[in-house]
RNA sequence: GGAGAGGUGGCAGAGCGGUCGAAUGCGGCGGUCUUGAAAACCGCUUUGCUCGCAAGGGCAACGGGGGUUCGAAUCCCUCCCUCUCCGCCA
């Protein structure tokens, strides 16, 4: 959510990076400027007709302690009609708020100066392009053949249990997603993040912190019994560790990763581009996820990327760097870089992780400050990557690395996985 | 799941209908003293909203919500959470 004093006292600028998402910028900061004069003056009222019951009430105690009973009771008498302007007004404020609310929790975060306009994803911007592409061979098979071949993915077997989308690992398949995850972490740690095992339910209170609700609601699983989300990400409950915390200027940055399954509903999209682990609901990913102060966080953000392209580079698996245009940013992010992996045999490009920084959008609903020099608490800013996300890292791996003998791991993640190559 | 106890400032812990945003202690910050440090002493030490150019005002918050009252941290209702005991259980 949009800071609204930010938002009053920099309309022009705020306008300006958020009609980069090809939206109707200044209708809605119009709106919200609107809203805002309506709960700020009745703010105001409300405060000087409360003010006046305060002194009221306070007169009574003296005179009944004076023995006064009859000033008294006319002072009594005289709050009736103050309780009742205070009703309404309480009532007036509230309905301001929250259609001030509704309002703000529509508008998504504005684009920083250096993210290019525009709506598709053909309008990001290519940074770079590192790793050479594989020749495979008119006999390349995609990785869920590859599974079904080698028996250690079943898709079948997921639908059996589950539904679609819900893959089962076996064997030296479920050896590589375990030796995925553990490479990331320790990499992670190398680079001074700390592990967090967080819970993989959430409240909605979270879920609301970090921008999931309202504004895709439809997208996490619903556990309506107990009204808990199940994560899509673990960068919800990292950041939400933070909420309604002032932390002094000297603990930051904070740099937490966790791996987490993530689980996503991924309602309406289904197709050949979808097959396999293109894109399932349930998936693992190692997140980091970052606390800073403003002034830092887009070293941040760089350094975010070049932790992700050592992984990838590790895996020797050709990537390139996106940088996301206004329209295809997530709602929440004020610069968003995706990287992608070549998947040889199905010859696209499969986002294996986006890495945002969010500014104050996220600490703005997290109530997440910290203490700078001035000793004011200010909201400090959150950024998080995946670091990375499991299944598509997967499919790109088996798939460039097959070969007659079977599938080759790559060096680095051998003493993870203990064997080199996955045979049938 | 059943029974009981409790939720107050960074922490500990008072307050149990009025002047209490809240005693006191600890911690933290600033100062005096000291060659320096410690001790001692003095002062300061929550956050949000709002009015104001500013100085400086006002309002709100004692787990959340509602109620009683001229007035609630204090009384009542309700929800949530924590702890103890019992039951169940990886």
């Amino acid at each position: 959510m949009l800071e609204l004093t930010f938002l009053r006292e920099h309309r022009d600028e705020t306008e300006a990076r958020l009609a980069k998402r090809n939206i109707d910028a200044k209708g809605l900061i119009e709106h919200a400027i609107e809203l805002d004069g309506v709960r700020r003056s009745t703010q105001t009222e409300l405060d000087g007709t409360q003010a006046e019951l305060n002194a009221l009430s306070r007169s009574v105690g003296e005179l009944m302690k004076g023995g006064k009973k009859e000033e008294a009771e006319a002072a009594k008498a005289k709050s009736a009609a103050l309780k009742d302007g205070i009703a309404r007004l309480k009532e007036r404020l509230e309905a301001s708020e929250k259609s001030l609310q509704d309002h703000l929790v529509t508008i998504p975060n504005a684009p920083n100066a250096k993210v290019p306009p525009g709506s598709t994803p053909e309008e990001n911007t290519v940074v770079m392009q590192e790793g050479a592409i594989p020749e495979l061979g008119p006999n390349a098979k995609p990785h869920w053949e590859l599974g079904e071949e080698y028996g250690f993915l079943h898709m079948d077997l997921g639908v059996k249990l589950t539904g679609a989308g819900f893959p089962v690992y076996s064997g030296q398949g479920a050896r590589l997603q375990r030796a995925l995850i553990a490479f990331f972490l320790d990499k992670a740690t190398e680079a001074g993040y700390r592990e967090i095992i967080p819970p993989h339910m959430v409240n909605a209170a979270s879920a609301f912190a970090t921008g999931q609700l309202p504004d895709k609601e439809g997208q996490m699983y619903h556990a309506t019994v107990d009204d808990l989300y199940l994560i899509p990400t673990a960068e919800v409950p990292i950041t939400n560790l933070y909420r309604d915390e002032i932390i002094d200027a000297d603990k930051l940055p904070i740099k937490n990763v966790g791996y987490t399954p993530c689980f996503r509903r991924e309602a309406g999209s289904y197709g050949a581009h979808v097959r396999g682990l293109n894109r399932v609901h349930q998936f693992d990913k190692v997140e980091i996820v970052r606390v800073e102060k403003p002034e830092n966080s887009y070293a941040a953000l760089e350094e975010m990327v070049e932790h992700v392209k050592g992984l990838l580079r590790a895996l020797e698996l050709p990537y390139r760097q996106l940088l996301l245009c206004g329209g295809d940013m997530g709602f929440s992010s004020a610069m968003t870089y995706d990287m992608e992996v070549f998947s040889a045999a199905q010859q696209r490009w499969l986002e294996v992780s986006s890495i945002s920084n969010f500014e104050t959008f996220q600490t703005n609903r997290l109530k997440l400050r910290y203490r700078g020099e001035d000793k004011k608490p200010r909201l400090a800013h959150t950024l998080n990557g995946s670091a990375l996300a499991l299944a598509r890292i997967v499919a790109a791996l088996i798939e460039n690395n097959q070969g007659p003998d079977g599938i080759r791991i790559p060096k680095a993640l051998q003493p993870y996985t203990g064997f080199t190559l996955i045979t049938k």
